[in-house]
DNA sequence: CTGAAAGCGCTTACAG
DNA sequence: CTGAAAGCGCTTACAG
């Protein structure tokens, strides 16, 4: 044990007053020295600064947060991943999240339809900011969040409330893209493979997709349904698949997770090669599309300026919490063509 | 603008103090009520947790951490997520932490070679705990931690610092199940695939795989560095594999995200099939390695377990952070046999 | 430019 | 069993 007689390890924090005494300022003064804007004399300022250093003074963000209302927590709200696309959101949000000095509050839904709780667990720390990755949440949870003075920022999903803000990839113009390349392979009958049937990602690129191909002059789509955006799902929308009464010859699906289960569920199923038989298109570009393995075409996400918009909305949020609610729609930089989509031999 | 003439939704929240003025009681047995173990009568505490659950009262977690010195928050640290398995483990475990009464607090290491500043921002929010994930820290760091009465878990990894405790699978048995299943396959010229050299997941399965093969018999397995757990990683292992004397038959790879990546390595640089020319074996089991379009022989982590051990720990933790530093090696429950290992013809 | 004082929302000895 | 009071570590009007 050492001289200083505390016990555990648990020694105690300098605090502001333990400072203060030390330079024989008062706490008020010692307190202003943190903040670049508030009014002392640069001379002192040094003098705390340095000496804060020394004793390894950090202000206690709790009884800060008391008195500023503000806690520089964000929460993050995710539900059960299926998607390797969110996981390198997840870190990389938190990390610039941090730069901005702001801490995450990470919270994770048992079940996408939990998401509310989740919101509420969220709520209890009293973040200034709450980001939900993956999912929508009720309307009543919204109002909890803006009743808790609580911003709200849905990523990669837009809200159905007005009140959330929301940053997305344009998936319009990136399903556009997917419709294009494959017509311009020589593909004339085309089908989507749609994933979790409310998730604003899957209608708006069955909607992208749709449009343009029958702007094209081409017919409707044929649709398959999986049910979520995972690898299970993809692989088991062979049998839908094999179900379609004029089999199609290119395929875009909801997302790479789903279009890499897809492509090994016809070729364990049914026998179909990619891109021999059909040709295949995603969206994401998530770390697998690029395995050998797969090569996939896809539409990759612009996840690093979707993560500056957002932390800069967060930073902009951090300040006022009410300002009014924005939508943010990053255009994809392009299609990247790998090995699933090839030109149709006629 | 509502009649209470508030404005912005930054409705002001209910303390005990309005909760207390409500019931015409004392804020002190107001508090009490809300502590199972604190002395209140029965009726007392009912009317009082009625009252809070009508006026959506929920306790300040910061007021309360200041007094109780207790924060209910774990931080969580990681780095660069290359590898799948975590993801997973960082979302379950974060449910798990929250149905114990813990809230999660992400930090993200922008590299590997950052996990000191990370717990160290981790700190600054006095976290009950500080859970590690895929990395290890310097003793000055790990002497921080101590010096704020934090405990410290290191989930898959062994701490250097007998101060921490550790978390992880049984990897020596795991090795020797590899070893065994590739010497019964009737593979004599051993390998192994090494990542990232100061893990002690990497050592460890190199000492028990290589441990297994001499006592069996065989010679000593060579070796193959491929630098860290990435899939990029094991994809460039095909080289140095090539540049082997005598070419081995028999690999065991540090983890699957390397498995996969040195299969498709030596496929596309070397022509080598997989289990045409050569057995490989991983270890973790993530996601990947069910693929169809992998199917890796693998040995799972017991991650269930290891996510028990781990939050069990962590509620003993949030009680005395003082508990002597315990270490839980989980036996793996075993191999998993999939498609890259076979029989060798002799 | 600096200091004394009030107060953020709680919990916890201490009395009664 | 309950209440009045002190105090956790800060910030911020308010004086000077």
């Amino acid at each position: 044990m050492s001289d200083d007689g505390h016990k555990g390890g648990t020694r105690k924090r300098v605090t502001v007053k333990d400072l203060a005494r030390e330079l024989g300022m008062s706490v008020s003064t010692v307190s202003r020295a943190f903040y670049p804007d508030a009014v002392v004399a640069p001379d002192t300022r040094r003098l705390v600064l340095e000496r804060a250093e020394e004793m390894g003074y950090r202000p206690n963000p709790f009884a800060r947060s008391m008195i500023t209302r503000r806690t520089q927590i964000v929460g993050l709200v995710v539900s059960g991943i299926t998607n390797p696309f969110y996981p390198e959101v997840m870190t990389r949000l938190t990390a610039e999240l941090q730069s901005i000095g702001m801490n995450v509050m990470l919270v994770s839904a048992s079940a996408p339809d939990r998401i509310d709780e989740a919101v509420v667990q969220a709520l209890s720390y009293q973040p200034d900011l709450i980001v939900i990755l993956a999912a929508t949440m009720s309307s009543r949870a919204m109002a909890e969040c803006t009743a808790a003075g609580t911003a709200c920022i849905f990523f990669n999903r837009l809200s159905l409330d007005p009140a959330g803000h929301g940053v997305t990839c344009d998936n319009i113009t990136g399903a556009r893209m997917a419709a294009d390349h494959l017509i311009e392979r020589g593909h004339r009958k085309l089908c989507y493979v749609a994933a979790f049937p409310d998730a604003s990602t899957n209608i708006e690129r069955w909607q992208g997709f749709r449009d343009r191909v029958v702007e094209r002059g081409l017919p409707e789509p044929s649709k398959v349904e999986v049910g979520n955006f995972s690898y299970e799902a993809g692989f088991s929308g062979a049998e839908a698949f094999a179900a379609l009464g004029d089999r199609p010859d290119g395929v875009f699906c909801a997302n790479d997770i789903v279009a890499i289960g897809f492509i090994e569920g016809v070729r364990e199923k049914l026998g179909i090669e990619v891109p021999r038989d059909i040709s295949v298109v995603g969206f994401d570009n998530i770390a697998m599309a690029s395995w050998s393995s797969h090569a996939l075409t896809t539409i990759p996400q612009p996840i690093d300026e979707m993560l500056a918009v957002t932390t800069d909305l967060a930073a902009r949020l951090a300040v006022d919490p009410s300002i009014p609610s924005e939508v943010h729609r990053i255009a994809p930089i392009g299609l990247i063509e790998r090995e699933t989509t090839r030109v149709r031999e006629t």
